[in-house]
DNA sequence: CTTGTTCTGTACTCGTTAGTACCGAATTAC
DNA sequence: GTAATTCGGTACTAACGAGTACAGAACAAG
């Protein structure tokens, strides 16, 4: 019975992420999310809390972003091998060329050492699992197809290490070609 | 003919390069620095100039050591798969356990948004291109080791990525027993 | 011992930024 | 239409951190 939010929350964090990700999280300051946004801190302050609270929100829904993409394209019907290069293959636009430089904004807030690490340690370690409980899933469900003493658990693993790889590199070698040179020689493991 | 410098540079340079190392770039202040080493700031801007410079200073030393210990083991005699696999083997204690929480002062620097970007980005991209120039080099001279269709140039690309991917990874993952067989099984592509 | 030079430490300036107090504006319930 | 209530914007505070001015200390040369 008042006066309604002149602003929808989804649009600010779009754009609160958008600056995150391309400045990290410290050398953003709330101004400039202000400015971009056109809201104004208190109300920013009202909608989400303070700095860390809002970076929160914004990682949360950059995690369960790509995880919904994940489960969509890993739970394909055909191989696991096909279902995972797709996977892999999906993030080459993303560690590589313009866009590419941005990184990951999981892995790069990994590194940021200002933030609530508690919160976010517990929001990455989660989405890592989770992430890594897709690819093994996967991998145990299909494991008839694969050669003999093949082991699902660590070739998860091995793929969750080449996908941060390839985001760490990111920021350096944005060559699409390489990338995917990479990946058709990894998924060699996966068979 | 004057007063002498009373402390070691190098051994500032090693006090602000754990600092960074732990916190990261932004989120270290020069008065942590001046505290931890006992110098004050005018000598500390006397002795590296600011703090991108003295940064910029402990990032190449950190660099160049690295280099040096890789140029090392890559150059020991006996296969070429051995001599990359003690290279990958040898930073289990850097990308494991409670050390490895801090992952790779050089990925942690690449996802920093606020450094002299154009600077930190050349060190860093220097120092991958000779990392990886070191592998290729050493997989061209053992190529005939290999199997047929064996390409080197990609396979050290490969090398790189799962490095980045398991001290990236470090931070949240530390975890010795399933980085080695990550290890173990990358290795199964330098064959 | 004296002098000139370089280093060191205190104490400051200045800019930036997270977070907030306060008042005016918008909207709904009655 | 009016009261109650929540939102929004301006303008502020307070803290922190990078970089520096200045005065005094330490040393070498003569």
């Amino acid at each position: 019975m008042a006066r309604p939010r002149s602003f929808d929350p989804d649009d600010v964090l779009e754009i609160a992420r958008r600056i995150f990700w391309q400045k990290g999280f410290q050398a953003t300051s709330l101004d400039e999310i202000t400015a971009a946004s056109g809201i104004a801190k208190p109300s920013l302050y009202a909608a989400f809390g303070d700095k860390n609270a809002l970076f929160l929100k914004v990682l949360d829904r950059y995690h369960d972003g790509i995880l919904g993409w994940a489960e969509r394209v890993l739970a394909q019907p055909g191989s696991a091998h096909d279902a995972i290069r797709q996977w892999l293959t999906g993030f080459i636009p993303y560690c590589s060329g313009e866009k590419g430089k941005q990184g990951c904004l999981s892995i790069n807030s990994a590194t940021d050492g200002s933030l609530d690490q508690a919160l976010v340690r517990k929001s990455i370690e989660r989405y890592n699992k989770r992430l890594e409980e897709l690819l093994r899933a996967r991998l145990r469900a299909d494991r008839a197809q694969f050669r003999k003493g093949f082991d699902p658990d660590i070739t998860a693993h091995t793929v969750m290490v080449v996908h941060a790889g390839l985001m760490a590199l990111a920021h350096q070698t944005p060559d699409a070609k390489r990338v995917k040179a990479v990946i058709d020689q990894v998924m060699d493991l996966v068979a």
